[in-house]
RNA sequence: UGGGCCGUAGCCAAGCGGUAAGGCAGCGGGUUUUGAUCCCGUCAUGCGAAGGUUCGAAUCCUUCCGGCCCAGCCA
């Protein structure tokens, strides 16, 4: 059983605080929220966001909203906020109550902005993108003030309703909160809560022409939300004195005094998480989209055949942190092999089929045979396989000699075909191109479910189909999208795609997956975890994980 | 080079003044009709470094070294 379904959790600093705040009486219950912007599908960065927000909340008999971001119409799409709401319910979380949008709060965000006007503590600044940058000075420079920083309040009121009013051009003006032009925090620059943006909104249509920006939309969603604990990544470190300024200088909406904590974002390696990035491979066609199986995109992963339990497993196994890190693969593989071991139902697939006659089995014979459908788990119960005088196995499974480290089958020498009888390799047959046709053999009739009566010993087991009754199936191979660990820091992140990432095979399955259920997974024993496509029409297999593979020759 | 953070094994990560959890990977062995699973064992005299405080330091103090983030009208 995993750590995530077992109950056991690690424990970690923003625990800590949860339970010095439940303890002291901060709080009477947790609040958390996932909020995304509407972006772009979600990664197994935002899985690893979203385990610990509502993972929490369930701990923590909390509560948590999934709040969409949308506080920039340019970027956003409907298209997202519906992938990252499936996305989300996938994984296995429900939020509480209805969808909450950033956008819906638009209304009050603009009365708080109108209180710090009010307050003297915002202003309606004229400076341009570029008169502003040079004026905000640098890392090492303290800024100078902007020649409208001291407009009276009054006057600054009227510009603000009147940018609300569709009376500026967009560039024209922004509102800016009056902080400190020479803290060394550079978002305490007079920062820019209002953008004027004549843009088209998914949710609010033409109500708006002005936006907030994430410093002021966040802390005050977070407050309107009653909002405890609000989480989100290492970048955001120094927007916390913006988040607290907002929150210190506005009249909080309810009791709750919402507090922000950072922890540290996933970094997987062999892949990008960046959302630019990713919408770049979409956008190049370097994947075949969002949902492409080699995608660290949670609608990829699901493709690929990983499981809800399984990625909150790994969540729980990577920990949550204040440390850069990068995660290896092997984490991530381990989870879905833990979990697809316990939970798939096994099968034989020949992925790179050769022929091979059983001599010696009567012909037009096919027997049936009862294969468990889990070895480990009997309850599990049975399935029909056949086997007659003709079956598939693969190519890489026979040799004409091998040294006694190769344990499959060898011209000569025995092997058990797995579930079935043990064969001998007599001879084989190569084509006009000289590569292998058919190998033929011999077997033994009473060793069907038990072992040689004479007590030799038949080390080698190797899967097989029947192939009269064989059907054949297409299978996707994945690796690893980049051939280096981390492609973000290449010169150019496309140069270094692994141009194996994906190898289509074309064999055989059981009889009985013809009608295998998409997204559900099997075990093809000895080669891996593999599901059925879910966009291909045909039968096509998506490898998930190749089986551990501790042989060395 | 201003500021904000972070350094515990190959990777992830507990630890909160009492003598280094756990997972992944690796290695050795056992079981096995999947070179899988499962089981057993092994894997930091050491916590970025150097000083200091203390009976006792990964935990406290000082200095140094290394890494990440911040100068979008993105989030």
């Amino acid at each position: 059983m995993s750590h995530a379904e077992n109950g056991e959790r690690a424990t970690h600093f923003i625990r800590n605080i949860i339970d010095e705040d439940l303890a002291s009486g901060l709080h009477p219950a947790i609040q958390t929220r996932f909020p995304p912007e509407p972006n772009g599908y979600l990664h197994i960065g935002h899985a690893k966001s979203i385990c610990l927000n509502f993972g929490l909340a369930l701990d923590y008999n909390g509560q948590c909203n999934l709040r969409f971001d949308d506080t920039n119409p340019a970027k956003e799409d409907m298209e997202y906020v519906d992938s990252i709401q499936r996305d989300v319910q996938w994984l296995g979380f429900e939020w509480s109550g209805e969808i909450r949008y950033s956008s819906s709060y638009f209304e009050q965000f603009y009365h708080y902005a109108l209180e710090l006007v009010d307050k003297g503590l915002a202003y309606v600044c004229f400076l341009g993108a570029d008169q502003q940058r040079e004026y905000r000075g640098t890392l090492t420079e303290v800024g100078k003030p902007s020649p409208y920083r001291d407009t009276p309040p009054a006057e600054n009121r009227e510009l603000l309703e009147k940018m609300r009013a569709g009376g500026f051009k967009e560039g024209e003006c922004v509102l800016r909160a009056k902080i400190d032009m020479s803290s060394p925090i550079m978002c305490m620059r007079d920062p820019i809560l209002y953008r004027v943006r004549f843009q088209h909104h998914h949710q609010t249509g033409d109500a708006w022409c002005i936006y907030p920006m994430y410093d002021f939309a966040h802390c005050i969603s977070d407050a309107i939300e009653s909002v405890t604990h609000s989480l989100c990544t290492l970048e955001f470190q120094d927007n916390r004195r913006l988040y607290d300024w907002i929150l210190d200088n506005i009249t909080l909406p309810n009791a709750t005094r919402p507090r922000q904590y950072e922890f540290s974002r996933l970094n997987l390696e062999y892949t990008v998480m960046s959302k630019r990035k990713l919408h770049q491979l979409v956008d190049d066609k370097l994947v075949s989209g969002w949902d492409d199986p080699r995608m660290p995109t949670i609608s990829g992963l699901r493709r690929r055949g990983y499981t809800p339990a399984s990625l909150r497993d790994f969540a729980e196994r990577i920990g949550i942190s204040k440390v850069d890190s990068f995660t290896e693969m092997s984490i991530l593989e381990a989870a879905v092999r833990d979990d697809l071991n316990v939970h798939a139902p096994r099968s034989m697939a020949v992925l790179n089929p050769v022929k091979l006659v059983i001599e010696n089995y009567p012909e037009a014979q096919v027997e049936s045979i009862q294969a468990p459908i889990h070895p480990q788990n009997e309850a599990m119960g049975k399935r029909e396989i056949f086997f007659s005088r003709e079956v598939y196995i693969d190519r890489d499974d026979f040799r004409e000699e091998a040294n006694k480290h190769f344990k499959r089958l060898v011209l000569g020498k025995e092997v058990r075909l797995r579930n079935a009888y043990i064969i001998k390799a007599e001879r084989f047959e190569n084509d006009e191109n000289g590569e292998l046709k058919t190998i033929y053999c011999n077997y033994d009739p009473e060793t069907l479910g038990k072992n040689p009566a004479d007590g030799r010993k038949v080390k080698g087991v190797i899967h097989w189909v029947e192939a009269s009754k064989a059907v054949e199936a297409e299978f996707h191979l994945y690796d690893r999208l980049f051939s280096v660990p981390n492609p973000a820091k290449a010169e150019d992140f496309e140069a270094v795609l692994n141009p194996n990432s994906l190898v289509i095979k074309k064999g055989y399955v059981e009889p009985g997956l013809v009608d295998a259920q998409k997204e559900l997974a099997y075990q093809f024993e000895r080669e891996g975890y593999f599901c059925r496509d879910n966009k291909h029409p045909g039968l096509v297999f998506n490898r998930t994980v190749g089986l551990r593979d501790t042989w060395s020759e």
